[in-house]
DNA sequence: CGCGGAGTTTTCTGCTTCAA
DNA sequence: TTGAAGCAGAAAACTCCGCG
């Protein structure tokens, strides 16, 4: 994609890339009509996805039909680029619902010891005592015009402590009256949620800044686990040599932390041995009393 | 009681700023 | 140069409210 080219318009692109919006409901329908179980089935459609959206961004063009038109266009684009988060979490419940047969809606609402969550993956779906709760993230992003290639590492510490944040106030919900003094790493791991990290990272490569290092960001996700969750898996993918789309990059055989499968396998078995027998899950445990009276609190933002 | 539109809240990624 | 912190702006989800 050379400077002294003329910037190609919505129809060049979708010609050579396809259209965004299309591409995410096909993968998004195969996933369902086939009942896809596994990421890597479906990885080469996902980085198809990724790659017609970052054509976009990169061209500066809004993908035809997206967003409002009364929208500037830069904004749109910027707007419907921001979306990606959403599909990557979309596509994760659906894998999880088809490997467990649970009913798992993507972005539920969940209740913590403070405030309420939108959790990415939760199960069982409902707001109270939740047993399993996944977040994904979706990071890194081309270079285009002036703006430098964003890092899959940028703003992690943000995401990090977003993370830490919602697995220990879920699990404080529960109000464990006990409050028996124990090791933060005993109490983490017997209390719920299992809490779970998806990591999804383009890699930066080349250019002016340095490349992204696939071990680095393992190691952020592994550090995650050892103080605070309970699984964290990883994809990611980088530039072809010859620039004509994505690739994925496969993890280290000694990378401290899992492919994506292998921790939607994790999940789905920390489902099916919380089923009760019938197959249901089973019934929420209400704390008897509240830490934090979260009314008062939101009574006390109003009056401000 | 259900429907639909308007308004509000939450969440998303990435940009800017600042300091070491 | 790097990373922490705060903010931006839109989409999606949710809530509220009037109406028949």
């Amino acid at each position: 994609m050379g400077d002294d080219r003329v910037a190609p318009t919505a129809t060049d692109l979708e010609a050579r890339h396809g259209h965004p919006g299309d591409l995410w409901r096909d993968l998004q329908a195969r996933v369902q009509d086939e009942a896809i179980e596994e990421f890597s089935r479906i990885e080469a459609d996902w980085l198809g996805v990724m790659w017609s959206l970052d054509a976009y961004r990169i061209a500066g063009v809004a993908p035809r039909g997206m967003g409002k038109t009364t929208v500037r266009e830069s904004d749109r684009l910027a707007a419907i680029y921001r979306t990606k988060g959403n599909w990557f979490a979309t596509l994760m419940a659906l894998l999880l619902q088809n490997r467990t047969d649970q009913p798992i809606p993507p972005r539920t609402k969940v209740q913590g010891m403070s405030q309420v969550h939108k959790i990415d993956v939760a199960w069982p779906a409902r707001e109270e005592d939740v047993l399993v709760c996944a977040a994904t993230k979706v990071t890194g992003a081309p270079a285009y015009g002036s703006t430098p290639a964003r890092s899959a590492l940028s703003d992690f510490s943000n995401r990090r402590k977003e993370l830490k944040f919602a697995a220990a106030d879920l699990k404080l919900y529960r109000g464990d009256q006990k409050a028996e003094i124990e090791h933060w790493g005993q109490w983490r791991a017997r209390t719920p949620p299992k809490t779970y990290f998806l990591w999804a990272a383009r890699l930066r490569i080349g250019g002016a800044r340095s490349d992204d290092d696939i071990i680095r960001l393992a190691l952020e996700a592994q550090a995650l686990v050892n103080s605070y969750l309970d699984g964290a898996g990883l994809v990611a993918w980088r530039l072809k040599p010859d620039g004509s789309g994505y690739e994925g990059v496969a993890l280290p055989p000694a990378a401290p932390v899992s492919v994506l499968d292998d921790v939607l396998t994790q999940i789905a078995s920390e489902i099916r041995v919380q089923l009760e027998p019938g197959g249901a899950p089973p019934e929420p445990l209400r704390p008897a009393t509240r830490a934090v009276d979260v009314t008062r609190l939101l009574l006390d933002e109003e009056a401000r």
